[in-house]
DNA sequence: TGCGGAAGTGGGAAAAATTGGGAAATCCTA
DNA sequence: TAGGATTTCCCAATTTTTCCCACTTCCGCA
């Protein structure tokens, strides 16, 4: 169960140096890859390689022939990457999903559960004040009676 | 099971260099020739050639009486054209699927499961700015409830 | 407060891959 | 049949990638 956020930088190479508590929380020991892909909000997702199967299984069982779920499985699939992270525990992002997401140097790195979410700082910051913004913001459907 | 977005370029000679990852997946090895076709969605689609095979047969089973199979026929399989990469991995695509995939010079290639798509660029990217444009995409019937 | 260890950061060298060009072979036309 | 043009194949240089090593900084512990 991944959560907690950290603001870490990519080098000049690209290469993403993921803090040690998720690296061992992602990899069990670096055993394991790890699966980077794209999210439509412009963040990237990763995941532990075996956490990503389920999920690529059920894009790829949608009907390729109805127009509706291409664009998703474009964005999905079509941008995932099996990484492993190198000696000193950086990941290598490619050029294609650095520029999808926006991401040149500050990163944020966000935990959410089966998978962690990374964005670019000054598209997390904008995302972050769209929600807290203006006094009360609005509750989609099937959360009106939430409470923390 | 092919995923991953590169972007690559057409030389003057309108070859398109394969990534080395992705032709090692197409061909195992450069044994195996490949199968170049149309998309409705005005990309081009690449199989390795024993995957294309019962795709082709699918299509043409199709009672050629119902109108409404003609155009996928003449488009999946009249387009299609069986192909192998030189000594340096490139593939030589045809003035005809150049010219339908409004490829020039720069070029995405999508990873898709049993196939590769190739977009040209520009047109890669509108088709992703409909997706994650606006707050939030519509969904789709039969992935409302579809969690990451 | 100093020492030891671990983690983060940067750089460099070797290997590999892409790109471009050129020569030979083939095809088409006159 | 000869000439020209086009295609195909192959080689070589540059660029990129990958892997590894070393330095610095930060933190914990004594």
């Amino acid at each position: 169960m991944f959560q907690g956020a950290s603001q870490i930088n990519l080098d000049a190479k690209g290469r993403l140096a993921v803090p040690t508590r998720v690296r061992d929380s992602l990899t069990q020991g670096g055993t394991v890859p790890v699966v980077l892909t794209a999210h439509p909000d412009k963040c990237l997702l990763l995941y532990p390689a075996p956490a990503w199967e389920p999920v690529r299984a059920k894009v790829m069982s949608f009907p390729s022939l109805d127009a509706a779920f291409n664009p998703w499985k474009r964005l999905l699939v079509g941008f995932a990457e099996e990484l492993a992270l190198d000696g000193s525990g950086r990941l290598l992002v490619s050029p294609e999903l650095r520029a999808f997401a926006g991401i040149d140097k500050r990163v944020m790195f966000i935990g959410q559960g089966s998978y962690y979410e990374i964005w670019d700082l000054e598209r997390w910051q904008q995302q972050l004040d769209r929600l807290t913004a203006g006094g009360s913001p609005v509750l989609p459907p099937g959360m009106e009676n939430f409470s923390l």
